[in-house]
DNA sequence: TTTTGAAATGAAAGCGCTTTCATAATATTT
DNA sequence: AAATATTATGAAAGCGCTTTCATTTCAAAA
């Protein structure tokens, strides 16, 4: 392995000058500079990142801890996280299968023992209480899609609940009344938000909330396909599902199928998230996209500022979701637009 | 930060003490170990991973370098990559969005100047020369999904030959003998290695393969739509239609709605890969699925052994494919099984 | 020309660890 | 009990870098 003491003396400097030119902290003759790239080309010279390390006490590396990487959803927003920290000059260490809190807890500890420089979190399963105690011990951490009050400025969340406002408003403008709903589990931040959105939107609009046409589901493909089950156990005046993501509304659709339901013509259906096979669906599903990409990159910026130490004064706006309407909603039968 | 002096004063034992009984590396009498524990546990000591990779020149991570997340497929196998390294100890440091062979060597580049200890690689666009050039100059390298002869020993791969056998044996068992196939980019080794496997499928059992009934795609869902189109335009006296991956078999699947031709009444269709939603589907995808987790699991084996320098004496063997038998496929109209 | 201050460079310390090498403590053999 | 082998420990070097501090070089001012 080539060192900073080869690249100094074939450039004829000492090894403080190479530093200065790596790493551009101190002004240094543009010609002995040019020696020294020249050196370091040659040479095919790398820093010894544990050097740097050991004496910056930065890694360069931020953490990123997730549940699973199963929802479709994960995929994009980390291709577009792990972009962005590229171009500033980070690495994503990447830790998957985090189902408990404890695990969460183990991950974080060991990635602050690899001194990650910051740590993006999908915290699934912690209480706020839980994610404040975590940020006295940890490196700076930046949460996803979770919104805690005390840790405002590092929540990268989009507006659950306007989104499902946004389904409820287009529902109700095509003549829907009767909208049952798939919530996700309400013990999860996420679940709640679209859950209460729905109820607020529907109260707006004049519209009875009504609790036997909510079921709590669990954001699978099958509890979407038992929820619906229970649903149509319960009644069938309702003209339209929401279910409160894709995959719950990909075993809705299958559930309605079974029951010889025609989507959208007898039951409109609607999803949230916008996974990559929503449109594969059949009907293709109308759902609530995130802008993902968008996410990705303030989480990215989020970990970067506060490795810099900057101190967020006002907490980042949300993101706004987005309708995007495809082939799963219809007006109801024997109604018409309002 | 706490580092080993601290815990070797409050141990009264020396660093090396200390070093010792963290790395194992030396006997040290019971009582001193335990007391150096406890040390270590009251002060929360952690290592500092930077000095120890100074010195031993490992870093404990490994680089995994992607083209994209959005290929599904590699949700699950990442999982299953990532869990195993953890349990021996090592992180996974993720690269996405590398289209270019170019953006390839320099990834790795840089992953090898933060002295990650090996490199998983799905080579897309390298060729055979560019791979073997780059295990000179790069830590120890793991192909996933790629066959180099030269490189046997280190490539983690399905049989994808085998898994086209299946799908053609199964569908002429039930009666198909007109079996188009939409197939990979040919530029691509998995593209190639799944037509062939097709084709030589057909010729054993004494059909003729017909390059009419032959389309190249590109693994994408636009492309598997185009290409049934033309298949369509071409002739129509296919019973079933072979696509080389799921997403250009949901393409197929649109177009052939669109045509009016039911799936799989009218026509019979199969995929490949089994991923996440080749079940949402409708009809639910007939398809070859990969044993995602044992692929995983071996390229985490395969890595670390390379790095402890164990020379693989003979390539691991290929992984077997399985034939998923949902609802896309039936027998033949005017037509019975053979 | 001499003086002065800024710019450019080098010497050396130190980051926190592992690892020889030397020494002290203990166990085993004679 | 003395001699020897074995086990347990410590001192110190060194991994490759950044950074302070001191020194040299050079240009501008006197």
């Amino acid at each position: 392995m080539i060192t900073i003491k080869e690249v100094s003396d074939r450039a004829k400097v000492s090894i403080s000058t190479v530093s200065r030119v790596i790493n551009n902290t101190a002004p240094v003759k543009e010609s002995t500079r040019k020696r020294v790239f020249k050196a370091m080309k040659d040479l095919g010279y790398r820093p010894n990142s544990f050097a740097q390390g050991l004496v910056t006490n930065r890694s360069n590396n931020i953490g990123l801890v997730v549940t699973d990487l199963l929802g479709v959803f994960f995929g994009p927003l980390i291709s577009s996280l792990e972009r962005a920290l590229r171009e500033s000059g980070y690495n994503l260490i990447i830790s998957v299968e985090n189902y408990s809190s404890d695990e969460i807890k183990e991950t974080i500890d060991m990635l602050a023992g690899r001194r990650c420089d910051a740590i993006i979190l999908f915290p699934y399963c912690l209480t706020d209480e839980e994610l404040i105690s975590l940020k006295e011990k940890s490196p700076p951490l930046v949460l996803l899609n979770r919104y805690v009050p005390e840790l405002a400025g590092e929540c990268v969340i989009v507006d659950n609940e306007q989104g499902s406002h946004l389904v409820v408003e287009y529902l109700a403008s095509i003549g829907h009344r009767r909208i049952a709903c798939i919530s996700g589990p309400l013990g999860n931040e996420e679940g709640r938000a679209r859950l209460s959105g729905y109820r607020r939107s529907l109260e707006n609009l004049g519209m009875r909330y009504d609790k036997d046409l909510v079921v709590e589901g669990d954001f699978t493909v099958e509890g979407g396909y038992i929820a619906t089950q229970r649903l149509l156990k319960r009644s069938r005046d309702f003209t339209a599902i929401f279910a409160c993501n894709d995959q719950m509304a990909a075993g809705a659709m299958k559930a309605l199928r079974e029951a010889e339901l025609s989507v959208p013509e007898e039951i409109s259906l609607v999803g949230f998230d916008d996974v990559e096979y929503a449109s594969l669906l059949y009907p293709a599903l109308t759902t609530v996209r995130q802008p993902v990409n968008a996410m990705g990159k303030r989480a990215a910026a989020l970990a970067i500022q506060s490795i810099q130490g900057e101190r967020r004064t006002q907490p980042a706006p949300m993101f706004e979701p987005e309708l995007v309407l495809r082939d799963s909603v219809a007006p109801p039968k024997n109604s018409s637009a309002s």
